[in-house]
RNA sequence: GGUGCCAUAGCUCAGUUGGUAGAGCAAAGGACUGAAAAUCCUUGUGUCACUGGUUCGAUUCCCGUUGGCACCA
C-alpha cells in the first residue's frame, strides 16, 4: 500500500522547506496542496517553491493552470488520485495550506455533476436585486433537507445549493452524503504551528522577500493582461483614499485574482491604495488568512504537531510511519 | 495674532432636541463538501480631550485650557 505524508500548516509556517526534507529523506515527490500555487502567473505572490527546490524534488500542481481555469477542491482530489495512482513511486508528500483541498484528498469530497454556470450568475444577480429571501423559499420548496442545514445568511452557500437543484433537477442533498471515502493509501499528518507573533513577523518579512524578488512585476503582468476587465469590476471604488479609510473592494472575476498579495497589487495599479497601504494590507490578509487556517485545522485531530524547529522528531515519525507497513 | 470648525472604541466616524452611547473596519473566537487565499456567524464600558459653571442630572449647553484643521491678517 502506497503513504501519504500529509504536512499542513498556516501560510509562512515553513513548510515548504520542510517538506523538501521530507522528501528527500523518503524518496518522495512532492504534491502541492495549494490552491494559489497552481498559477503558473503568480509564483512570487504564491510562495511556490522555486526552480531550484523543485529541482530538489519533483513537484506536482505548481503552475500547471492559468489564472482563466476555474478549478475546484474536488477537481484537485481527481487530480491528486490519478498521479498517486499511475506513478511508480510508493511514498508521496502532500503539502499545502489549502484547507479543504488538503480535506478533499485524505476524506474525498462527494461525487456530483457541476453546476451550469449560467444558472448560477442568475441566481447571483437575483441576489443583488432582490436579496436572498425569494432564493430561500425556492430552495425550501426544492430541497427542504438542505433548507434546514443551510446558513441561510451566506448567500454563497444558499446559491450554491439551489444552483445544483437546478442543474440536476434533484435536490442538492441528495448528493451529500457526508461520508469519508475509503483511499487506497495510509495517511501520515502533520502539522507545522508557531507562536502567533512568530508566525506574524515571519509573514511579514516574508512580503519584503516577495517584493524583492519581482512581487510587483509579476503582478503588474497580470494586470495588463487583466487591465480592461479590472477597470469595469472596480469603476466604484474610491480611488486614494485616506490612509486609514476602509472601503469594500469587490471580489474579482476570475476568483483566482483575489489571490492575497496579488489583489493589493492590483488595487496598487488602479490607484485604489498606495504603495505603502498595498504592502500593509498584504501582510494583515496574510496574518487574517493564516488564522483561519488555524482555526479549521485545530479541529482535525488526526494532526501531529510541531514547531518547524523540530525536523529531527518530524523525521522520526515519518520513519516509524514508513517502516511499520499495517 | 483674529475668526470659525473639530476633539466620542485600536482606526474612520455616527449620535445623544440634557437622562453616561453605536456603525464599519481592526482584534478575539467560531462555522465550513465544486469560488475555500472564498463565504458566513458570535463578541462593543469607551475617564464621549482637560478644567470650571448652569442643572436634580452634562459626553451633550456656557466660560476657560490644551491639541488639530481651515480661513483672514
Amino acid at each position: 500500500m502506497k503513504n501519504l505524508v500529509v504536512i499542513v500548516g498556516p501560510t509562512g509556517v515553513g513548510k515548504t522547506e520542510l517538506s523538501l526534507r521530507v522528501a528527500e529523506r523518503c524518496g518522495a515527490p512532492i504534491l502541492s496542496a495549494d490552491s494559489r500555487q497552481i498559477y503558473k502567473e503568480i509564483p512570487i505572490c504564491s510562495a511556490a517553491a522555486t526552480a531550484q527546490q523543485q529541482s530538489r524534488v519533483p513537484h506536482f500542481f505548481v503552475g500547471n493552470h492559468a489564472l482563466e481555469d476555474a478549478y475546484s477542491a474536488a477537481q484537485f482530489e481527481a487530480d491528486v488520485l490519478d498521479v498517486m495512482q499511475h506513478s511508480e513511486c510508493s511514498n508521496f508528500v502532500l503539502c499545502g495550506g489549502s484547507m479543504m483541498y488538503v480535506d478533499a484528498v485524505c476524506k474525498g469530497i462527494d461525487d456530483m455533476p457541476q453546476a451550469n454556470p449560467e444558472i448560477r450568475s442568475r441566481l447571483k444577480a437575483q441576489v443583488d436585486a432582490e436579496g436572498l429571501a425569494p432564493l430561500l423559499k425556492q430552495l425550501a420548496e426544492l430541497d427542504p433537507l438542505y433548507f434546514a442545514q443551510v446558513d441561510k445568511q451566506n448567500p454563497q452557500r444558499v446559491v450554491h445549493g439551489l444552483e445544483m437543484c437546478l442543474t440536476t433537477g434533484r435536490p442538492f442533498s441528495s448528493f451529500r452524503t457526508g461520508q469519508s471515502k475509503q483511499r487506497p493509501f495510509r495517511i501520515l499528518k502533520i502539522g507545522l504551528t508557531r507562536p502567533r507573533e512568530e508566525l506574524y513577523a515571519r509573514i511579514e518579512q516574508r512580503v519584503d522577500e516577495m517584493v524583492q524578488q519581482g512581487l510587483c512585476e509579476e503582478a503588474q503582468q497580470v494586470f495588463q493582461q487583466y487591465e480592461f476587465t479590472l477597470r469595469e469590476q472596480l469603476k466604484d471604488v474610491v480611488r486614494n483614499p485616506g490612509p486609514t479609510q476602509a472601503q469594500p473592494i469587490p471580489n474579482l472575476v476570475p476568483p483566482s485574482l483575489n489571490t492575497v498579495g496579488l489583489k493589493e497589487m492590483l488595487l496598487y495599479f488602479e490607484g485604489i491604495y498606495s504603495w505603502d497601504r498595498a504592502i500593509e494590507r498584504i501582510v494583515h490578509n496574510s496574518c487574517i488568512y493564516s488564522k483561519k487556517q488555524i482555526t479549521w485545522f485545530k479541529r482535525d485531530d488526526s494532526i501531529h504537531w510541531y514547531h518547524p524547529s523540530e525536523e529531527a522528531e518530524i523525521l522520526t515519525l515519518v520513519d516509524r510511519f514508513l517502516c511499520c507497513t499495517t
